[in-house]
DNA sequence: TCAAAAGTGTTAAGTTTACACCCATGA
DNA sequence: TCATGGGTGTAAACTTAACACTTTTGA
């Protein structure tokens, strides 16, 4: 399985990418992999991967795809089965993510990546923006409390497009899972903001399709 | 890999099954499958099982997802990517559905299948339904020529609900790939009704998201 | 006192929905 | 001549998009 991360730091959405590690192909850019065990359910292999380069559990991921032509990889013939994470950059362990070489990339600057990863990042980044308009997903890239302009950066950078703030806020307003804290963020601006969470109680799974 | 093959026949929406033909499991209800071959392509496997239960080619096929749970298959480790195939039952060669012992099950009386078939079929169900309002997609289950009250059935059948005549008829007008010709159907209505058909040409890829 | 980000409503345009009758034909 | 399915337009409800100023506060 191969795992396309995704995370948003200074406005732009980016992904971790890695420098492999062995040969052959040894030193090119790629995403991070790993072979599902015999003992292993096929998503538990996308967990475990992700945990390895950053620490982290209780991840967003959702599987994107499967990839398998004969000739993908260039050595044994190999299916890979592609997987999204979302999370928040500031969480992942620095020094793991330096002990597998691994560095966050703008979304519109990867470079080429070996065998059709770029595929996989192309597909997971499409899925992304068809999905963030109607799906409870993006704001796993946020930290657990975020304000609402930080939301709307974090949509402006998956959708590539300015949103309208007003609309914007319109929309979440109608979202009952995204709700209103009574903390302050006084970091951002000097007047202060009022930071925002996502409740999983307020979310109905298969009710509440919205929009942006 | 699995394959989910939709069919439209009397205004219900048709799942192809079979009992399976070897132990384990023998005579149960299952989703046709087979593996892929060492120098196969994955696509090309989903392409020939479904050529191998129906005789025909060139036929519209999507990947779904991929299924990996430890214990799904009672017998050995099995990863298996799920297909999902539209065509229309008529062009199938009989003789080769009873020769793998397989039928046209309406969607809504599928039995319980083998391992995890029913859950293949309910997501490539659902992937289907959220697609037919904006994708290209259906018509590949009604022959070259159709009228828009079968391609109207077919909505219905596939959404399992009701669709308004003019709505959908203006809808239809506005997508530009859907062309009347020039040839009536007088099987359906002593009136006759136009027929149909869809142009590949007219329809770019990328651009023309439509709804119903 | 001013720079910087937060917050807030209204109107016009566009889209979606609901709805009912006449037409053409073969039996 | 009538039963059957084919074909057609409009108005109301709703949704989306465009738009600009006031507030708060720390430096």
């Amino acid at each position: 399985m191969d795992c396309i991360i995704f995370g948003f730091q200074r406005g732009e959405l980016k992904v971790l990418l890695q420098q492999r590690p062995f040969e052959p192909h040894k030193g090119e850019w790629s995403l991070m992999g790993g072979f599902v065990q015999e003992n292993e359910n096929l998503d538990d292999a996308a967990i475990r991967v992700l945990t390895e380069l950053t620490g982290l559990e209780g991840i967003y991921m959702r599987q994107i795809g499967t990839f398998g032509s004969i000739n993908r990889d260039s050595g044994d013939r190999v299916i890979s089965v592609a997987y999204m994470a979302l999370l928040d950059i500031d969480q992942v362990d620095d020094k793991l993510n330096r002990q597998h070489a691994a560095h966050w990339e703008n979304i519109g600057e990867v470079p080429h990546l070996l065998f059709d990863h770029n595929q996989m990042v192309a597909l997971a980044h499409r899925r992304l923006r068809e999905s963030i308009p109607t799906r409870p997903v993006g704001f796993q890239m946020l930290p657990p409390l975020f304000t609402l302009t930080q939301l709307q950066n974090l949509y402006e950078a998956v959708l590539g497009e300015k949103l309208d703030k007003r609309n914007f806020r319109k929309r979440i307003g109608e979202m009952r899972f995204i709700e209103k804290t009574d903390q302050i963020d006084k970091l951002s601006s000097r007047r202060g903001a009022a930071l925002y969470r996502f409740n999983y109680d307020h979310f109905v799974k298969g009710e509440q399709p919205f929009k942006l």
